[in-house]
RNA sequence: GGCGCAUUCGUCUAGUGGCCCAGGACAUCGCCCUCUCAAGGCGAAGAUCACGGGUUCAAAUCCCGUAUGCGCUACCA
């Protein structure tokens, strides 16, 4: 049986990629990919006024950074190229298809300015009844057409939709949904820049691309009846629909920037690494079963169906992502992250103090990243929390320094103490550095928690920090004997 | 306003007529571990399955209505 599965990914270039609608593209790879069919990604220029320069590249940026890879597409072109619709624009392939329909009386020119159009619009509200097209061009005698014409020389097309009946569509995740035709209006399919609308370009270009699963976002639910009608003027065959719930925001309106972030390459930027990114995408709007949570690319693979995609929206819901990432990060290998970190730790501002050598010390950071692995939610979050590791002066509070149940005094005396057990240390590994500590809780008679808080601070400059002794041991003895030194020498 | 879709813990979800006085995860809280913070382990709290009617011996699950939310209603996608 040969029913080669090709679906597609068709964004428009106005703007960043938005997480829901590259959630879009992660299912439509999904699919494609177990499913052995074909993943086209389509570039949908046709909005000359929003486009935005850049844009499309960031989308492609965001595809890759997940290891979303198409078939056919910008940079693979194949044998339904060009895929991107303003150089199929300027092939033709809308205005042969325009010109077809109206041939065949299945569209129409129409004349109307948006004066006109807006006066219409604002009197249907006026009296509540339903907007749309009032379908004044649609009969006119050749003469009048020849006489509109002289006076808008660049009229649009529109569809000529049915004035009855019911458009009946098949959803695969909604089953069947059921339009009043008498609700819906000629709409227009070609603009008076001669460029398609979406309608119009989206239906060409799937069947032209042999597409055979349409899956976008809920929101195109209700142009359905529109589509299929223009699959059946032009006698193509109809592709599945799979309309994907919508991501929304903690309000549970459309996600949207005035919910913060929204841009995959954001979140890239922050520090989330890619396969926690796609783990969590591919939860919203989908899921195996009922303690699934953690599924890796391949297991992703060989479990998406179309069958367990939801119908109802998802929010957005960030800490989650956060708890995802974190996973990640503490499965990840010491040596990788550490390559991960270096570009955040270099980075210009963002990163290490300047006063940081750069390159930084790649051994060095390799002995770090163990001990905070389990500390980071997000890559970029490393600078601050590395920091202590490769300053020379470190600045606190002092006042941290003396524990509960301590003065000044005896946080100095501690210092000291722990000083000379630092300065006559044999054994610099974590075990040894712990046995001559513990020895000192005895001699002294502090809590050890008061001792080592003192210390803590006194080579960290902070109260929370990874394991004293591990601490220690990768700062290594030269810094740990300044730090004391300095931490005696506070008042 | 019209049309459409949706509706299980705060959030993501399991659940397709009896296994459910509803299970898991995030977040929250507590305890344990412990030199701090994390991580981890254990536990708690949290959902009258939106509401109201049916159908059935039996409904979160099927049907009808209502409500609410969201989406669409452009020469934007």
């Amino acid at each position: 049986m040969i029913n080669h599965v090709r679906v597609r990914y068709a964004p428009s270039p106005t703007g960043e990629p938005h997480l829901g609608n590259i959630r879009s593209a992660l299912f439509n790879w999904l699919y494609a990919r177990a499913s052995g069919g074909q993943f086209i990604v389509r570039i949908e220029d046709t909005d000359r006024a929003r486009l935005v320069e850049g844009a499309q590249d960031s989308i492609l940026d965001a595809l890759r950074w997940l290891g979303l890879d198409w078939d056919e597409g910008p940079g693979m072109e194949g044998e339904y190229g060009p895929y991107i619709q303003s150089e199929r624009q300027a092939l033709g392939i809308y205005q042969e298809h325009t010109d077809w329909l109206i041939e065949n009386d299945f569209a129409y020119q129409c004349y109307c300015s948006p004066e006109r159009l807006a006066a219409m619009r604002q009197a249907q509200q006026a009296a509540s009844k339903s907007p749309g097209y009032d379908r004044h061009c649609r009969d006119l005698t050749e003469k009048e057409r020849a006489e509109f014409l002289k006076q808008s020389p660049s009229p649009v097309v529109r569809f000529k939709m049915p004035t009855d009946g019911d458009i009946v569509i098949d959803d695969v995740v909604r089953g069947e949904v059921k339009f009043d035709s008498a609700l819906l209006d000629d709409f227009v399919i070609l603009k008076s820049d001669s460029f398609p609308t979406y309608h119009l370009a989206n239906v060409v270009d799937d069947h032209l691309m042999k597409i055979t699963h349409v899956m976008r976002a809920e929101e195109w639910l209700p142009s359905a009846p529109r589509h299929k009608k223009l699959y059946e003027a032009f006698g193509f065959a109809m592709p599945e629909l799979v309309h994907l719930p919508i991501i929304l925001g903690p309000d549970r309106s459309k996600l949207s920037k005035r919910h913060g972030a929204t841009s995959v390459i954001y979140y890239r930027d922050q520090g989330y690494l890619s396969s926690a990114m796609l783990n969590f995408l591919a939860m919203m709007g989908w899921s195996l079963d009922d303690s699934s949570e953690i599924l890796s690319r391949e297991q992703l693979l060989t479990y998406f169906t179309l069958e367990r995609i939801h119908a109802s929206p998802a929010v957005f819901d960030k800490d989650k992502l956060e708890w995802y990432n974190g996973m990640y990060i503490r499965d990840m290998d010491p040596k990788t992250l550490s390559e991960q970190l270096i570009p955040y730790l270099e980075a210009d501002v963002t990163g290490l103090p300047a006063s940081v050598a750069r390159p930084i010390d790649r051994e060095y950071l390799t002995a770090i990243v163990p001990l905070e692995r389990e500390r980071l939610k997000r890559l970029s979050e490393a600078p601050e929390m590395f920091e202590f590791f490769f300053t020379d002066d470190l600045e606190y509070d002092q006042a941290l320094l003396i524990q509960k149940g301590m003065d000044a005094d005896g946080a100095r005396a501690a210092a000291e103490q722990a000083l000379a057990v630092a300065e006559a240390a044999s054994d610099w590994s974590t075990d040894g550095l712990e046995v001559a500590y513990r020895a000192l809780v005895e001699e002294t008679g502090l809590k050890a928690g008061q001792l080592f808080g003192t210390i803590r601070t006194a080579i960290s400059g902070r109260t929370a920090t990874p394991p004293l002794f591990d601490m220690m041991s990768v700062l290594g003895r030269e810094r740990v004997i300044a730090r004391l030194q300095a931490a005696a020498r506070a008042r």
